[in-house]
DNA sequence: CGCCCACCGTGACTATGTCACAGACAGGAT
DNA sequence: ATCCTGTCTGTGACATAGTCACGGTGGGCG
């Protein structure tokens, strides 16, 4: 896989230079649950995914868990950028959630290409600017929501074309910052108003309306 | 003031083009308690604070507002750089606490500056880093920590050189991202264990190390 | 001096988080 | 088929936090 570039769309608007530099790195390969950075670690190398998923979560002292965000095709680990530009550590937990095919490009590539490459500096802008908003709204949605609200909103985001939900409570608890018993305790109200159906392992959503009405709220 | 560009840090390593294309912007003066943004608006300047001090937090459906972060002299509203990438509108709302002196970057003169100079380049990124850090901290910390704890956070945090915190329990409320009712039992129940002494208006600390006991704990 | 407004205290109630278990199911092993 | 084991889910009891609706209080200012 040499051609690796024709699969990130930044790249069409690279310079004819600054794409080669980048064809010359080799993507690398990543089984699916491997811990990437914890806590702590220092980036030393700007990561961008061309297969796969991270998803990046922050870790409580109760071991409860928050997902920050996750990163899809195309998209950078933006903690990676903090670590290369000299910044502060990581403070999440990066974790492929299935095989991964990423680039990594060593910190003077990476300068390099800031410096000379309009559509690479735009990229990255981008990817911050996306990332802030993101982790933005997550805490305005755990600072001000209720739980059935962050609920609702997960579950129809996360709700396949026939409306089912493939997750377990407990990851769903992730999702939204709260526990796993409150989740049961939630969707088991949510299932007695004839909005949801739950099964182990999955959820079907029968009122989509319904639970858009309680996302809204928001 | 034609000389502001002497007080700001990351000026010292401009090359002279970037240095005199600053200095002919002329700084303006806004007064305290000004709205500087508010949800939805979309910057078009990038703004740099000289003097005084601009805070931005996130306000709830139910009234209830968090402190986002405060925008010291020498440092720069990363919101209004989303807007001026042509990202995502202000999530936030931006108030001044002081009078404040500021210098506003049109997009095309910060299109130029972040092409053509290192250093400038360098200040931006770390702007977004360190805000990133900011905001992803503040989501641990409500997600994840007790009141109390934060609240010993915020009170040593806060406190001047004699351990005097002067703010009401409404502030407190605020950047802890709490409620105002909450925040006073909980400043009663550590009067009662002698860790601060409360009066209207203003806070003492009375065991700076209890109180560094309590917020360790994260 | 009296009034008003920002601050603060309190009780009652609801929502959430935590802990400690118990039950229930799937899929592999025997 | 039966058992076994690890994962997923349900529940009760309790602690902590948030909300609502007041009442009290003190200081500044006309």
């Amino acid at each position: 896989m040499t051609d690796w570039t024709a699969s990130v769309s930044f790249i069409h608007g690279l310079d004819p230079k600054a794409r080669a530099l980048l064809d010359a790195l080799k993507p690398v390969r990543v089984p699916a649950k491997t811990v990437l950075f914890r806590p702590g670690d220092t980036a030393a190398q700007f990561l961008i995914v061309l297969k796969g998923r991270v998803s990046v979560h922050l870790t409580g002292r109760t071991g409860r868990e928050l997902l920050l965000y996750t990163v899809a095709p195309g998209e950078t680990c933006v903690q990676t950028t903090l670590g290369v530009l000299g910044g502060a550590p990581y403070t999440g937990e990066a974790i492929t959630d299935t095989d991964l095919v990423a680039v990594m490009i060593p910190p003077a590539q990476f300068s390099t290409l800031v410096r000379e490459s309009d559509a690479f500096r735009a990229f990255v802008f981008k990817a911050f600017a996306d990332r802030l908003a993101d982790v933005t709204f997550l805490l305005e949605c755990v600072a001000f929501l209720k739980v059935e609200e962050r609920l609702a909103m997960a579950l129809l985001s996360r709700a396949d074309a026939r409306g089912v939900v493939s997750t377990t409570h407990q990851e769903l608890a992730t999702v939204i910052g709260s526990a796993r018993e409150v989740v049961s305790r939630r969707l088991d109200t949510l299932a007695v108003r004839g909005l949801i159906a739950v099964d182990r392992g999955h959820i079907s959503i029968i009122d989509r309306a319904g639970l858009a009405r309680l996302a809204d709220a928001a």
